[in-house]
DNA sequence: CCAGACGTTGTT
DNA sequence: GTCTGG
DNA sequence: CCAGACGTTGTT
DNA sequence: GTCTGG
């Protein structure tokens, strides 16, 4: 659940869309795209100077034999794994939708697109670590987007969602405290979620890029 | 079945 | 089936 | 998360 | 999320 995601297409706007002073012209982060795990994204945080700041961080920590990309919200802060980064380095997520794939006994498993009424751009909660790249052996900020229970029509579909903050608690989430402020963590009200159910066609267009691979606008104009 | 772990470096 | 790449 | 590959020798 | 241990 949650196993991607999708961020705007020009991520300059997430600077002022999430108060920071960044103007992530550093971001060399791609095109509109799904964001799947591994790949490096844009996250919001307070640096050390308490500044609110977009890094550009890893998502999903590489285990020897899997990827953990999810924190179960209900469990995080008394997990020995993710105990420390909940108290000490929470993140908002920025996002325009993420996908969800249903559970179907057998077949395909049809993929939908949620997303929020009246909010084009939401911030979904993060906790991040500093974690060694398997393929580079270095360390790279890393992160991993906090889950919830679904309800009312989500749980057609699946039975987890991201839990995903409301504007005005960005502050408080972010902010340095004794402990975290899980009680943000609400269930995101159902009939807040737009569900669009992808067409096959729409589901491939909306697969993660290749690198160097054209945009999905120009897919059409290059074959004709 | 559920509970708990889940990797490394390097040090508040 | 399992692993890797996106 | 899913989609796609999944091996080796050795050079037309 | 998924695996292991009890």
């Amino acid at each position: 659940m949650c196993g991607r995601y999708e961020t705007p297409e020009d991520k300059r706007i997430l600077a002022e869309r999430f108060s920071t002073r960044a103007t992530l012209q550093d971001f060399q982060l791609g095109r509109i795209n799904e964001c799947s795990p591994g790949s490096v994204q844009p996250v919001v945080l307070l640096n050390d100077e308490g500044e609110r700041e977009i890094v550009a961080m890893r998502w999903g920590f590489t285990l020897p034999d899997r990827s953990l990309f999810l924190a179960r919200s209900e469990g995080a802060a008394t997990s020995p794994f993710w105990k420390e980064m909940i108290i000490e380095r929470r993140c908002i997520v920025p996002a325009t939708a993420f996908f969800e794939w249903q559970n179907t006994k057998s077949g395909p498993k049809p993929k939908y697109k949620l997303g929020l009424s009246g909010r084009d751009l939401f911030g979904m909660a993060g906790i991040w670590a500093s974690w060694k790249n398997p393929k580079t052996l270095e360390l790279e900020p890393t992160f991993a987007i906090l889950t919830g229970e679904a309800n009312g029509a989500m749980r057609q579909i699946h039975d987890r969602q991201p839990a995903v903050l409301d504007p005005g608690d960005y502050e408080e989430w972010l902010a340095q405290d004794d402990r975290p402020p899980l009680h943000l963590l609400r269930i995101l009200p159902d009939e807040h979620l737009t569900i669009t159910r992808l067409d096959p066609v729409e589901a491939i267009r909306a697969e993660p890029l290749k690198q160097d691979e054209p945009p999905p606008a120009q897919r059409g104009f290059l074959f004709g």
